[in-house]
DNA sequence: TATTGTAACATGTTTAAACAAGTTTGTCAA
DNA sequence: TTGACAAACTTGTTTAAACATGTTACAATA
């Protein structure tokens, strides 16, 4: 559904701004405005998305600067919302993913105080190692609502769960709080993940919620730090 | 300056939903409008900041549904834009802080590739270790640009440089990019920080931009596995 | 009873206009 | 030459209105 204005000019003018089409500074909202038959307000939406997005940040009385930089080294980064194989297809990587533990059960006292999900709730909880370029880099602990993600198996969690959330049962993702630590490794971190003589993981647990704003999904990710890399843009509110 | 409106209106409905007053929906757009005396496009902009604090989400047709949970154990948040000594307060945690290098100097090769600071300019480099509640838990390498931050000196070292930059200075810092890795420990963080054991710290790379699009600091923090946590939420565009 | 349709509500997108406030530049006067 | 000032830009805030689209609930219909 590719439906609205802002969100087209954003995405058009984002990738000028990645061709170094636009280096120093943006054109004027007013030129921008001309150029893509719009109004003024939906000019400023798209400069909005930009500015969140790290591209571009306004200045006042003077115009809209480019602060893109292109990443280099990178090798696998969770820029938005996304999930593992999403990430690694956007990184031409090749990826496996190896399921370890696969089972259904009712959430105890245990897993609510972990996950945040009621006690009695079906759930799902799964455990998957991912291998990049043949290297076990990270162990996921899935916890996903029963009712939610529906008749999932065994072999639709060796691919990717979160095509099947998406476009199989057309759930919409639309917030994810994170939480990023780093943690002693545990057994299955030393058994499954090449550690590199590291006695630590990068741990990232996520919370997601679909567009009836349930959470229905808990995952834990622990990385070995070779491949954790992972980006950020903070905006400041400057008002008190 | 608390100039507008807009922002006013997200404070308020904020403290409502810390305090529990909204705990399902929030009221509709139009009840807002009316109680708070302004637009639509008013609200709609305060709302679009709980958004983006991950407190609400709206749906469409529905309402707007708050999904904010407290934090509990939390001890060192790095939420937003923040300096050391900002979340310290914010925590009402007892920090100190101790200078261990202090120096000028001129970019060459090494320093721009770990910085992006150009050749030949001027920069102030400076070690700080920081301690909370006694433990050293921060090791922070501080890259400014001389131009912009003036007359640093060790002593204002010691306090808050975030404090002098903008109270003193007079400077705005609008936009931090972020780049958050796992690294071994090197000598420095084995002889000053408390790592429990571990052997890797949560490095934290900080290019901070002032209001006029120069980036004028480039920090690296190096964190004591111990006390760090670090949260973020995530909103998906779901258009193509 | 079950289904359908519709009205009333919700949020989402877009336009237009007006005014506020910061920056730049050129002109005019000292 | 220098300074002051105003005009012409820039982005920032706010309002108003119209229409699109998704949700709910209720009433009419089969």
């Amino acid at each position: 559904m590719p439906k609205s204005k802002y969100f087209d000019i954003y995405t058009v003018i984002r990738r000028r701004i990645e061709d170094e089409h636009y280096t120093d500074m943006l054109p004027s909202e007013n030129e921008l405005t001309l150029e893509f038959d719009c109004s003024r307000n939906t000019i400023r939406r798209a400069i909005q998305l930009l500015v969140s997005d790290g591209y571009v940040q306004s200045i006042h009385g003077k115009g809209v600067m480019v602060i893109y930089t292109p990443y280099s080294k990178e090798q696998y980064t969770l820029g938005k919302v996304e999930s593992f194989s999403e990430a690694a297809v956007r990184n031409r990587t090749d990826t496996k993913t190896q399921v370890i533990l696969f089972s259904e059960l009712t959430v105890d006292e245990r897993i609510r105080r972990r996950t945040g999900f009621e006690n009695g709730v079906q759930i799902y909880y799964i455990q998957r190692v991912r291998y990049i370029n043949g290297e076990a880099v990270i162990i996921d602990h899935n916890y996903f609502l029963k009712d939610i993600v529906k008749d999932l198996t065994e072999d639709i969690a060796k691919g990717s769960i979160y095509d099947y959330i998406e476009n199989t049962l057309g759930i919409n993702i639309v917030t994810t709080k994170r939480v990023f630590t780093v943690q002693k490794i545990n057994e299955k971190d030393e058994k499954y993940l090449n550690l590199n003589g590291c006695n630590c993981v990068a741990v990232v647990e996520n919370y997601t919620y679909n567009s009836d704003g349930i959470m229905f999904e808990v995952t834990q990710s622990r990385h070995s730090p070779t491949y954790f890399e992972f980006h950020d843009v903070a905006t400041r509110n400057n008002k008190i």
